[in-house]
DNA sequence: GTGACCACCTGGCCGC
DNA sequence: TGCGGCCAGGTGGTCA
């Protein structure tokens, strides 16, 4: 599924390939993804607009269209493709937008769970989804003393507080099983007891596992490709995840997979030990 | 304020 | 072969 590295991939993508087109027309043929106004003003707000932008927060894209953002939140299995006018619609394309120029940039969506917003530049970081995101690990506001008073006071396990966005904004499930990793932290670790030290090593290596993962084009499982059919190389990179039954790379010890809050959660149980202490 | 649970949605897989 | 049930999971909403 598409999380930060994959959603960079994309943008970078289509970046090259649709940035200075004009929208003539658009179509959509599911409107619950339209989650803020009705498809008849999403049309009026976009038709003869043309791109300027393309940026991303987390894990949603940002189309900027002159004066109107167009929030693209790609969930599970949402993927971008840029296509001719004449090629025929296919099944989980939900929404299609025609250029002036001929050409197509179509949105497939296969489970249905993505969605779109539009906003303003003044509204972006007021009342749109991007609003409430957390710090990335790229951005220096993500810091130990930032994260400690996040998590002072949550019980929770670190897992799911890693993949609340409004904490940390970017990493999903299968980045937050390899830093948890790299960190040698046991996903169902209460993220109170979690000390400066880990923190620390959770930071550093969000970073170096999304820098990472950009630089390979994100991850392919199953069915996560971005534009045009590139897929992602990091999956060759992980070291937990999906890699249950197998030996760890750095102890020999058998992955296990486990749920923590209903997410699948693949860990090395000798590697990474719950904390024993309060801190 | 916090945390647990559920709905959204469809394709793939498994057992019968 | 066909059918039913389960699983996958990011996010938002609801409820205790």
């Amino acid at each position: 599924m598409p999380e930060l590295p994959e959603v960079e991939t994309v943008r970078n993508t289509l970046k090259k390939l649709i940035l200075n087109k004009t929208i003539r027309d658009i179509d959509v043929f599911y409107e619950k993804m339209i989650r803020n106004v009705d498809v008849d003003t999403f049309k009026e707000k976009l038709v003869n607009k043309t791109l300027t932008d393309i940026r991303r927060y987390g894990k949603h894209l940002v189309f900027q269209y002159e004066d109107v953002l167009l929030i693209s939140h790609l969930r599970m299995e949402g993927k971008y493709f840029i296509k001719d006018l004449d090629l025929p619609r296919e099944k989980h394309e939900h929404v299609i937008f025609y250029f002036k120029d001929g050409t197509t940039l179509r949105y497939n969506d296969t489970r249905k769970f993505g969605t779109f917003d539009l906003s303003t530049e003044e509204l972006l970081f007021t009342t749109s989804p991007v609003a409430k995101l957390g710090y990335e690990p790229f951005e220096k506001g993500l810091t130990v003393p930032y994260l400690y008073k996040k998590l002072e006071k949550k019980s929770i396990a670190i897992k799911s507080a890693l993949l609340d966005q409004t904490i940390i904004t970017g990493l999903g499930n299968i980045y937050v099983d390899e830093v948890l990793f790299l960190s040698k932290i046991h996903p169902e670790t209460e993220s109170k007891t979690l000390t400066k030290k880990q923190l620390k090593q959770v930071i550093q290596n969000s970073l170096i596992v999304l820098e990472k993962a950009i630089k390979l084009g994100g991850t392919t499982i199953r069915s996560y490709t971005s534009s045009l059919g590139v897929t992602g190389r990091f999956q060759n990179e992980l070291f937990v995840h999906t890699k249950v039954g197998e030996q760890c790379l750095v102890c020999n010890t058998v992955i296990e997979k486990i749920k923590v809050n209903g997410r699948g959660t693949y860990y090395c149980p000798e590697c990474q030990k719950k904390n024993t202490k309060k801190k």
